[in-house]
DNA sequence: AAATGTGAATTATTTCACAGCC
DNA sequence: GGCTGTGAAATAATTCACATTT
């Protein structure tokens, strides 16, 4: 195993392979090459394997890897053995679309509270999780040991939100609203912006063959 | 201006610049230099300056970017210029969050036909668009001259509704669905995984200052 | 024979640093 | 003096290629 720093790419990777698997795993099929799973995910057989060689040798050289095995070491490695509370700030369409994803088991990830800024949504309950005013954020995230956030506000609210999530003492943020936002060292967010990516799409719609080849 | 490749995170990062720049516009600020716009964005300044440097010398040495010039120049090279319509597959909670957003005026890029494969679902309307079979995704795309497409489906139809995508004519797909798409050279697929994102930061709750420092 | 694990080579992206201009 | 534009340097990520193991 290697002691070098790992890509983010490579964990965002690892999530996908284990996706696999884990399909695989139901339909019981016991082993995998790595050119198999690159073929599976569209990647390289070499980055599957540079992938897990971060973490260590999962593998049986000439044989392969065992599914069993391999799927049982990636849970550990990317946390999926525990169980991750989530705290979900802004409950407009989106959020409530999030909520209901939530609802549908399969995930490990549970959205556990869910918080609003409107007096009219406070009350209101999504299953069984009330909405609850943001004041309140800092109690449940002791109460229900939570240590993600998602936050699916508008722009404007977005920075203001996350200082109040850092302050009750999350540290990881899934950003809904198209800011950058500004946040302490050791504070990890992540963007999800669709508008962007989107837009990204409508850039290369607006290129298709040019000349200046962005596309691959 | 180089001739070089475009990294396609240079086209992501410019229309984060534009969204910048285009506030600033709106309270009458005239010109900013690379290093604030890079503070804005969290980003560095030669960073800035390399981005827009693919596509040509925007600035005034020794005085920054004229706002008004970069947001025009910015708007054309991202195809922002024009009016990009959008196909909505899937009217499922996702789904319905997405048009309600596209309703909310501020976007150009315009979801202007749904579809869904669940019958029950047809004829229902969300403001002045209604659902439709998606057998009828080809004729639409033709008559409404569709160019970008969003699946917001289940992740086992996603491969299906892909092909049914392209073979309408459309070739650039925002994929929501978790699974990776198999498509043709030359169609353009961006995906966002949003149970991904936060298994990733679960990631990095279960790894906090454990040694293997991922984090920046 | 098949397929892993991993250094080395390659390619891509970011950051530096500075000449040149306003 | 401040700031752009851009080669060069540094860093990061991917792909190659092969010795090694079963």
């Amino acid at each position: 195993m290697s002691n070098k720093k790992v890509p983010e790419s490579t964990i965002s990777r690892l999530f996908l392979y284990l996706r696999e698997i884990t399909e695989l795993a139901k339909i019981n099929i016991k082993t995998i090459s790595s050119s198999e799973l690159g073929d599976r995910t569209n990647l390289g057989d070499a980055q599957v394997r540079k992938d897990l060689g971060y973490f260590g040798q999962f593998g049986v050289t000439g044989a392969g890897y065992s599914i069993a095995d391999l799927k049982k070491s990636l849970e550990k490695i990317l946390g999926k053995d525990k169980k991750w509370n989530v705290a979900l700030i802004g409950t407009g369409h989106l959020g409530t679309a999030l909520l209901a994803y939530s609802g549908f088991g399969r995930h490990e990830l549970d959205i556990v509270a869910a918080f609003d800024a409107d007096a009219k949504k406070i009350g209101k309950k999504f299953g069984d999780i009330t909405v609850r005013p943001i004041s309140e954020l800092e109690k449940l995230t002791k109460e229900k040991n939570i240590t993600l956030s998602i936050i699916a506000v508008p722009a404007a609210e977005a920075q203001g939100v996350a200082e109040t999530i850092i302050k009750a003492g999350i540290e990881c943020i899934l950003n809904f609203a198209p800011v950058s936002l500004n946040v302490p060292e050791g504070v990890k967010v992540r963007n999800v912006d669709f508008s962007r990516e989107l837009e990204i799409l409508s850039y290369f719609a607006a290129n298709k063959g040019n000349g200046r080849e962005t596309l691959k």
